[in-house]
DNA sequence: TTGAAAGCGTTACCAT
DNA sequence: ATGGTAACGCTTTCAA
């Protein structure tokens, strides 16, 4: 069952190729009998057209790349799965690629994509990527990128959330709950996201008057180990903290296990509040209050900015979904 | 900055695009110095072969297309990544589609992957998926298919868990800790997976002579508020249940959230074991007692077993990937 | 060593 | 209404 042709139902047919092109698309200049003759040997034999020809022909793909630092963390898998669906509606398929959170095989996935000659990329930045040359590259080559949540700021569509309010509204709602050691846990500061969020966080404390320490910021690698080892560093200081904001998913799971472990209560010992999915949320124990993302929202839009460019438009739009805090268990409930 | 061709080097150059297509690709029959030449204008002016036109001469893509019912579960998200990590190992591109765990969505992801000549598709099947005509056209097309998770079984290469097995085990493990009225939550009967699952359970219960009780056994749709009704059900039934036997993860948390809302205790008044991934148990509140499945071992067999169908074996292979029982904390420790 | 031409599947343009 | 042909980018075969 060999892949068909139009040259080979023209040959069964015993006309030209043109005439099949043209019956197939639907176009006129051909008779209502020998369309029906080709459409039915084309059922019949099922026949697909060669989309590679196609491409070479139109020089285009309908084929978008993604790249994520981690498909199976649930943040980002919702996002890809919105944005595959999105996609799909308009007619695209997306080539998934996964950086694994790092600068050398994100930029080999790029490489592939651009091979592959997606006609647009929608990523999200590797923690490790401080070197932005390979997305110079592409823009200068005009293709068509949008960042979605880490955002350097480097003159290219994005969708992110509003990190700095969010961070703040977070730090206001621990003071309110009486917290008065509130620990900063991050990534790596040269990071946009973490930045932002820091501000957030510091902003809110100076508002409040409420002493900054140091000692209580800990902005290292994103990663389950880091995460515990910076949150049991936390709870070995002379005053450790009795509240710890974790600006990434993966951050508030190992703080959540490292206190946790050592057999403190939350949130009467130390409250937890992260940037955490609604699904991970919700199966946490306890369920930890978080600041919740809309990735369906965020999926869509990062989907239409790329629409945006790959039609022509060469602004540079930033979108900001807003996110906000919702209580659960891991915070004090003081009103 | 347009994308360059072999003939524009040929060209620039003043020579036949032959003479370029054999000094890139390396093969003799070019002069040191005017294959230098060449290298360095592709090198300079960033020539990319056109993957398409390399598809149309070759009627080969390097691409293979995966279909799942949600990527943003988490055991498939973690199948996706390996199988992603694997094929690019191997020069492959994925495509990655979801198809919501509808039939119909999913025979228009297989339609579109077979539009963009993938050299092979991996898929878990929909849920609801009972007509196999899709596949079947594409197994008599000769394309290369894997499953898995879920195969029923219809001449197809696959990798999926010792369901019955593992489902005989959990019963047993139930039934040590005293268990008696031990129910069991699936997905529709008629998927192979239930069915199996149900068949371990049902033979753990003959084996020790505890009697089947019907209206414990409850086989519906597989989804967070289908899981919900039917342990509320169960818990509603004049002689609830003891112990929850969840062959799905979405079902095991339902069935934990309803429990949890009765405000009765887990285990003690009822202990759920579920089919679910490490990373959710770890999370979940107590941690669900699990069947630890290892998915990136999946996700690579399932690749490799694709990779030797692509290269012409003809086998029909079944990999089964042995899962076993991890105790948690929603289980009694009765030892 | 290099060049010329055909072919992969499709479409567009021009001719009949 | 239908046919012929060139073109997309690349490889292959054959000729020079």
């Amino acid at each position: 069952m060999k892949r068909i042709s139009q040259r080979d139902i023209a040959r069964a047919l015993n006309i030209n190729v043109s005439t099949v092109s043209r019956a197939l698309r639907g176009l006129d200049g051909v008779s209502d009998d020998l369309r029906r003759q080709i459409m039915s040997m084309a059922e019949e034999r099922g026949y697909r057209p060669n989309p590679f020809a196609v491409s070479l022909r139109y020089d285009t793909t309908r084929t978008i790349g993604v790249v994520v630092p981690d498909v199976a963390f649930n943040h980002n898998a919702h996002i890809v799965k919105s944005i595959e669906a999105e996609a799909r509606k308009a007619g695209y398929m997306c080539i998934i690629t996964d950086s694994d959170d790092k600068q050398e095989t994100e930029a080999e996935c790029l490489d592939l994509l651009v091979n592959m000659h997606v006609e647009g990329i929608i990523i999200c930045l590797s923690q490790e990527t401080t070197d932005f040359s390979h997305l110079e590259k592409l823009k200068k080559a005009r293709m068509p990128i949008v960042l979605f949540d880490r955002d350097p700021r480097i003159g290219i569509s994005s969708v992110v959330i509003n990190d700095v309010a969010s961070a703040r509204q977070v730090t206001n709602s621990l003071l309110d709950d009486g917290a008065r050691r509130i620990a900063f846990l991050g990534g790596p500061s040269r990071m946009r996201q973490t930045a932002d969020r820091k501000h957030g966080y510091l902003e809110a404390l100076r508002e409040r008057g409420v002493p900054v320490r140091t000692e209580l910021v800990k902005c290292n690698h994103i990663s389950f180990n880091s995460g515990l080892k910076d949150t049991l560093d936390l709870l070995d200081l002379p005053e450790p903290p009795d509240a710890i904001l974790a600006s990434h998913g993966l951050l508030a799971i190992s703080a959540l296990q490292a206190i946790t472990s050592r057999g403190l209560r939350i949130p009467e010992d130390v409250a937890i509040i992260g940037y955490i999915s609604d699904w991970v949320s919700e199966m946490s124990s306890p369920r930890i209050s978080f600041v919740k993302q809309n990735q369906h929202e965020m999926g869509c839009k990062a989907f239409r900015l790329l629409q945006d460019q790959m039609n022509g438009d060469d602004s540079i739009q930033h979108v900001v979904v807003s996110a906000r805090l919702e209580i659960r268990d891991s915070t004090k409930k003081t009103k």
